[in-house]
DNA sequence: ACCTGAACACCGTTCAAGT
DNA sequence: ACCTGAACACCGTTCAAGT
């Protein structure tokens, strides 16, 4: 009676490298960094962990490949139609959603890798900075500076929310966090104190977004 | 004739959270994250690894204890004759440098953790903002931007110094990423080929404060 | 109160053996 | 060519036993 229960619920695709990447994304999304293992990832694929390894070198190159995987569609070709200031906040913007939905990859993002997925993001900053009419000898810098200021707040907001029990209400911890700098010694710390209510009612992106044009701004300043 | 040589070279101090701590970031510094274990570091203590546990409850305690101890120094109070530029530029360099020197930080730092040694940057940072003549709405937009800036470039510095063997001489390194910049498809990477040069030849302080500079610039442009 | 070090429950990675 | 799964050399952490 209980004989035919044992056929599989869906038919087994062959394993690629794609499903494992794949399985991969799923497994930090859902379990954060400390759960990608190669026996959960392996259960997941319904194999052993020695199968992963024809397809992938080992650790490291997997972490490399979903960060990949994540970060590549989040940089879209800028729209023809935008400014080079609008068409810089979407692609900070595109970086932000993929590093807040996936707080894993921050860590794993250098753009002196040899092939970073960074490199496009850069690639697309620097176009723009160029088309804002910034010097040749400038250029460099003010990329740099866009760069490391969406990597800055990408990886703030990452660590934030690894440091929390995944599913936590973020505005709950923000509140939590707010709280306790409302506590803090005056005496110490006098403007942490003050601007805690800022943290407590603050909208991350439009916070962001801020950022991104006060950078803009210095950049216009130099122009001038 | 060898019973002598028993004798400890150096009298052996009580184990303590300090020596403890000491001992992790030299092992940190020197041998990397994956360096510090709690054999090699008992080892290092002349004891057994569950020693350890006495004086700290974890390895995430202890992570913490050694970020606080490398952070802490780096921020010293401002100097009462400095403009607020000056002073921002000081504190920001002071954790550039310490980040630079333990490329095992960057990771571990959040300003949203309860006690963060951040927490001591933003304040100082919050101050020089105010000092600046920011309006009190925009003070906490200002202060993110900067923190965020520099965790952000610290933050890759350190990637960068850690997808390298330690002690692999710094300029080399930098050269090879730029020749592969250089080596772009032009079609898809312009811009990064032309910049290429300028990475090869930058100087990691300089640049770093040209971006803080652009962001003091882009609060100035906002008080006009 | 503080330290010892064996033991437990995990890891990433390898590899002989299978298909 | 690709997969299996036991085995190896590690981890962090615990804990009975010592001083």
């Amino acid at each position: 009676m209980a004989t035919r229960e044992r056929r599989p619920e869906r038919r087994q695709e062959p394993l690629s490298r794609e499903r494992i990447v794949g399985a991969a994304v799923e497994l930090l999304d859902t379990a954060g960094e400390r759960g990608l293992t190669f026996r959960a990832l392996a259960e997941r694929l319904a194999t052993g962990p020695g199968a992963i390894y024809w397809h992938v070198t080992g650790k490291a190159e997997l972490l490399a490949a979903a960060t990949d995987a994540v970060i590549a569609p989040a940089v879209a070709p800028a729209d023809a139609e935008a400014t080079p200031e609008q068409a810089i906040r979407t692609l900070a913007l595109g970086i932000f959603d993929a590093l807040d939905t996936h707080p894993w990859v921050g860590p794993q993002l250098t753009l002196t890798e040899r092939h970073s997925p960074l490199l496009r993001v850069f690639e697309g900053i620097g176009r723009q900075v160029q088309a804002l009419g910034v010097p040749e000898s400038a250029r460099f810098t003010a990329a740099s500076a866009l760069m490391s200021y969406i990597l800055g707040v990408a990886g703030q907001n990452a660590a934030g929310s690894r440091s929390v029990p995944p599913g936590t209400d973020r505005a709950a911890h923000l509140g939590a966090v707010a709280d306790s700098w409302a506590e803090l010694d005056p005496g110490h710390y006098p403007f942490t104190r003050e601007v805690a209510g800022q943290l407590r009612v603050h909208d991350d992106e439009a916070e962001f977004l801020a950022g991104v044009d006060l950078i803009l701004g210095g950049i216009a300043a130099g122009l001038r």
